[in-house]
DNA sequence: TGACATTGGTGACGAATTGTTACTAATTCG
DNA sequence: CGAATTAGTAACAATTCGTCACCAATGTCA
């Protein structure tokens, strides 16, 4: 019994997601007349030569009107669940996009994750899985830096991360762990945001990792 | 400027994954006569209506003689990169598998991951995606207990964590912190194996677990 | 049979990390 | 000016972690 490959037909699902609204947000377009549901994730068939992420890329682009810097793929999908242009297989893509960037494109909107439309069933559970991966992926990965514009306050940082773990962190807590991390640093600019004391801007810049094995953890599990 | 599907080529790669040969090791099936590479990944197409799962579990269990009981998707590449099939696109997937469990399958073999023979491109990228994805899961996950057989030693546990972290443990800080996790129950069987004093076997049950919410962990980037 | 090597298992101490409280600093509002 | 509000930090207490030291139970071998 030989192996085989087998002809199908493929699509590429994005999940743009943005701090907005006041919580994490997707963007949807909307979808044509005559579709079963009013709204979809942005998506297309990759091109010939085309890399999927590529392909994410200017999917993106088309709704968002700019370039996320990041994209990770949550998984694919090959289950029969309906499709908006009946692929058999599709391949979700998470792209992650600080709140300041992007037009306002005609026909895109953002939806909180937790107010969302009705979707086809294929892209409701790409959404549950990006969300997912993103989240459980936070603290391996500079994942909410991605969220932010280059240079951002310490209070801006910690609000995207509430907004990932969905809870609310300790103030000193959270600064005395990025400071022991090295992974921002401080510019000599200021930002006066309304009331209150003006705060320092930071941006991302990630120093050399000493190797500060630590034992296992057997806390961190989700499953 | 509308979206629509494409017509590709189609194959699910499968990484089985087990502690064998002292390492973790991966199984490969011999390449039929004529093929560039010698081996490769066990790999097929998704049958009409099979999951990617079910697909995997079905190519596992062709190569294996037995199904693995934990798969995981590592990616899915479609950048050219040559397939032993020519399949356009390649879903990877890992497969965790016990070291007692598989039978002697012919023209399938054991290769430690740091001693692999030549494989096709593709396919090397996801022997290398499959190994970090397991990596990085390790302490996210409960793997480690997925390459044990259902009852095991404590000893054997952390000799599984060794193998996929590639480094010793301390004894005492292991158990300590297995002990506050709840994961597992001690059986009353206890194993003597050659000399030194008999260990008790336990069985993977993790209880349910208590909210401690942490702080936020900048210390666990891997990138 | 009795040392000794070998592997399993645990108590306890000091060091490091973390959660929290409470404070100071710099700004806007009235 | 004082109250309110947001930024930032010192310092203490509680907890966790790395390590050392030890005891337990078995096989090996003189």
């Amino acid at each position: 019994m030989k192996p085989s490959v087998r002809r199908t037909t493929l699509a590429v699902d994005v999940v743009v997601l943005s701090p907005r609204l006041e919580a994490l947000a997707v963007l949807l377009v909307r979808a044509p007349a005559g579709a079963r549901e009013r709204w979809s994730l942005p998506w297309d068939a990759p091109q010939a030569g085309e890399g999927l992420e590529d392909a994410a890329s200017r999917i993106a682009r088309a709704a968002l009107g700019a370039a996320p810097a990041f994209f990770e793929q949550v998984g694919t999908v090959a289950d029969g669940r309906r499709h908006p242009g009946e692929a058999d297989v599709s391949v979700g893509i998470a792209a992650l996009a600080p709140a300041e960037v992007g037009a306002k494109i005609e026909d895109a909107e953002w939806f909180a994750l937790s107010a969302l439309p009705s979707l086809a069933p294929r892209h409701r559970i790409i959404v549950d899985r990006a969300a997912a991966v993103v989240r459980q992926r936070v603290d391996q990965s500079p994942l909410a830096f991605r969220l932010l514009a280059p240079t951002f306050t310490l209070s801006e940082l910690q609000g995207v991360y509430e907004l990932l773990l969905g809870r609310r962190l300790h103030k000193a807590s959270f600064r005395r762990a990025l400071q022991a991390s090295y992974l921002v640093e401080p510019t000599d600019e200021w930002r006066s945001e309304g009331r209150g004391r003006p705060a320092q801007l930071f941006h991302y810049a990630p120093r050399k990792r000493r190797g500060a094995r630590r034992g296992v953890r057997f806390d961190l599990f989700t499953e």
